[in-house]
DNA sequence: TACAAACTTGCACTCAGTACAGGTTCAGGC
DNA sequence: GCCTGAACCTGTACTGAGTGCAAGTTTGTA
């Protein structure tokens, strides 16, 4: 890793650390573009070649943890039924992404646009994660693949939404784990 | 209705005829608010008031859709076990978008950002098909409640990701119909 | 006809996001 | 160590969405 790559990653860090400081304070929309370029040292135009818009910020996923996200899917899972698998990759996505949900989570409840965006960000999850289904799935069903998709990530917003920041994160797991189980065995029938 | 209400609603439906034949001829990006307001003999100001965003004139229900929409969540159903009652709301929300929805799914592979603005305007359906949900569930499970709000929503959101808007609308009905059918099956097990 | 409330308008402003033309810094061959 | 091209950063200037406000205009009512 040379010289040129070290400080890319450090400078990301320091905009994404910088930014998460300065909402967190004063709330997302009172914290402008500039605000955190400024107070990261660094032009606007700079933040804005590291992230594609201020939302991103708040939901991108560190270098590492897209590593750590991309090692999730390569296992197949294949010993575990499909929708079992999945109910795997949603919690270990949690676990991911733990550290900043609760702050995600708090932001989420002063301004519901932000909810908007954060599917945004799930959104780039998409691609790789659909292709994983599809792969996994033993039909061809592209519409088949999308509902199973869309119906996992709906799982996984109605947890999020249903979680209590203040809460254990365990219980988090639990929320998630409740809400594919119920949407696996189909909401047609009475909750167990 | 007196004069006052009659020339609002003449000017929401200038507004919105005008921003639909521009926006489909140019597409969404090429055609600003200035645009719009202008070639329907309004301010731009006016035009804020009318719409809060570019996105919404493009979503936003006619009061007249507002209405029938009220008026479909009126009847409870309560024939019909929750799931089967929530497939007929979804089919009637759907043919009461019937008219737009081509255009808004041309504009949707145009620019994926407003997939996004319309899953907003789903949003604003969410507090009236909440409570509808929960006034029908015999249990006050909130969780649940929302479990079953989130996941119709996904299948709908798939319904229309799949459906080909120079097909026939009955096969977009269909669609619709499979989704909640598989959702509500269950998508642990394997499709029927 | 007079008056208040509702509606429209132009203007000025903030802020997100993009384009671009320099200037600076790093990597690799010599 | 030095040179050169590429990668990177920065300031500037622009478009366009959305808001606030202080006028002016239109409508319902007494």
């Amino acid at each position: 890793m040379g010289l040129r790559e070290r400080k890319k990653l450090d400078a990301w860090r320091t905009i994404r650390s910088t930014a998460l400081r300065l909402i967190s304070e004063r709330g997302f929309d009172a914290v402008s573009a500039d605000d955190i370029a400024a107070e990261a040292g660094v032009s606007r135009t700079t933040f804005f070649t590291y992230f594609p818009s201020k939302e991103a910020v708040v939901f991108d996923l560190d270098p590492s943890e897209l590593q750590q996200w991309r090692a999730l899917l390569e296992d197949p899972r294949d010993d575990l039924p499909l929708w079992d698998a999945l109910t795997e990759v949603a919690l270990g996505l949690a676990r991911l992404l733990a550290e900043r949900l609760p702050l995600q989570k708090r932001l989420f409840e002063q301004s519901p646009e932000l909810c908007q965006s954060s599917r945004a960000t799930c959104d780039s999850f998409e691609p790789d994660l659909k292709e994983w289904i599809s792969r996994r799935s033993s039909d061809g069903d592209e519409l088949r693949t999308a509902l199973v998709f869309n119906t996992a990530l709906a799982a996984f917003t109605t947890a999020i939404e249903a979680w209590d920041p203040d809460d254990s994160f365990d219980h988090f797991l639990e929320i998630i784990g409740d809400c594919l189980r119920w949407a696996g065995a189909g909401l047609a029938s009475p909750a167990s």
